[in-house]
DNA sequence: CCCTATATTTGGTCTGACCAATTTGGTCCG
DNA sequence: CGGACCAAATTGGTCAGACCAAATATAGGG
């Protein structure tokens, strides 16, 4: 599932599901190296880098003697996209965690961007608006206009430690939910207040009102996510039923 | 300086700066595994573990033929600390954006803690509190209650997107100041205001009204920081002058 | 000058070995 | 019986040398 098909990936994929699984618990030992390249029919080296890669994720801490699994709550950021897709239908309460998230961050970026832009910058951001207006009837052209409009953002108000966050928290959440069809479904009213609640925070270069803009459309987002989630879920389950 | 002192993990350290140090430009390629297993007197698994290490953090990509550096923007979180790390003074301008990420972050999990804490857990962080108004005179004695009351709060509003977030961020930054001595000078009497919102926002379940007291204080903390490392770095420069 | 076929480089993996630190298990003593 | 202590087995860390497949560099032909 992520990236690269390498052997030592595969074993890293393997085990660190297992581990979210919490088919180990937090402090146990794992098998030996020696063993898990048995069990994998790999060779130590390959294991020992797909425990070098675990390591680095926070899952098991490794020393001489043996590696011991560590608290999935001790683990880094980058174990969420996996724990996202470790079953068929998302954690409905890990997705609004997300957009909660993804709400105060994005809204301290928009703010800090529409305070701090330059006059071109301004011009560049009213111009990205004007191509949303424009396609706003069309919520999939939207989208890829949507990206740049934020990342335009990201770059204005040019704060690192946000940018990274960020980064990841695409990289794990976007993706995923982009694999399951989610079509959140979101009133065009509420949408083109937005925008034009942005527009005027432009003009008057008043970040606060763009940040706030920004809050109520998540805080919108996550009530049409939560009810798609359901539906999904919903939708999931009377399959498994049909099935049987 | 991070963790093992394991020669992979030396080799990951030396190379990580090196890339942080902008040695390598974006899209160059790295030395081969041969070359830099000649270059670091080990193996090329050593060397192998090292850049997996890496390309766990986001920093490289490997490939058949070639690892190429990629751009700081797209790499992972845990590369803050040692950014923070590189120079002998941290750099002003990151920190800011340190607590300015914690503000929003910190803000967001007093609100949703007050929120959605039991009763049974809202007497808590009130004992909690009361510790913390107990040593207000004491800000070397506060250090712990704090954590250990902001620790509740996460514990309480439980969003882990926020926690793992807050994870890497606390390993990353909150372990460099403390190697810098740094003691941002806060007013006793802002504490004390912020300790009796704390209070009286527990008291009336107001989590808007708590989520408002950690962000002024924030933006204190950030006033006072921000002079605290002025203050450090013209102390740095001005031993260096005495050195030279 | 561009495009293609060949040679070389490079990462991915394997095998088998050695060392040092940790665990483990047993032994001895109180 | 329980705890402290010591030796043996286990385990992670590293090394060396080898092979393969993918990617790159190079030379040759259009």
């Amino acid at each position: 599932m992520s990236s690269n098909n390498t052997i030592s990936h595969e074993i890293a994929d393997i085990l660190r599901d297992e581990i979210l699984r919490q088919r180990y618990r937090s402090g146990d030992r794992l098998p030996s190296e020696r063993d898990l390249a048995a069990r994998f029919d790999a060779s130590r080296g390959a294991v020992r880098e797909a425990l070098s890669q675990l390591e680095q994720l926070g899952l098991i801490h490794t020393q001489p003697g043996g590696a011991r699994v560590q608290s999935v709550n001790s683990a880094s950021l980058a174990v969420l996209g996996p724990l996202l897709a470790l079953d068929d239908h998302p954690d409905p309460l890990l997705v609004d965690q997300f957009l909660q998230t993804f709400s105060v961050l994005t809204s301290m970026t928009v703010k800090n961007a529409v305070n701090a832009a330059s006059p071109e910058q301004l011009t560049q951001l009213k111009q990205l608006l004007v191509e949303l207006v424009n396609h706003s009837d069309d919520i999939e052209a939207m989208q890829p206009r949507w990206r740049e409009f934020l990342e335009a953002m990201s770059t204005i108000a040019d704060n690192l430690v946000v940018r990274l966050i960020s980064n990841d928290l695409k990289v794990q959440f976007v993706d995923q939910m982009m694999k399951r069809e989610f079509q959140p479904d979101l009133k065009k009213g509420s949408i083109d207040r937005l925008l034009t609640t942005l527009g005027v925070s432009l003009s008057k270069r008043d970040g606060e009102l763009a940040s706030k803009a920004m809050q109520n459309h998540f805080e919108e987002l996550r009530v049409a996510v939560g009810k798609a989630i359901r539906f999904t879920a919903d939708r999931h389950r009377s399959e498994q039923f049909s099935v049987a």
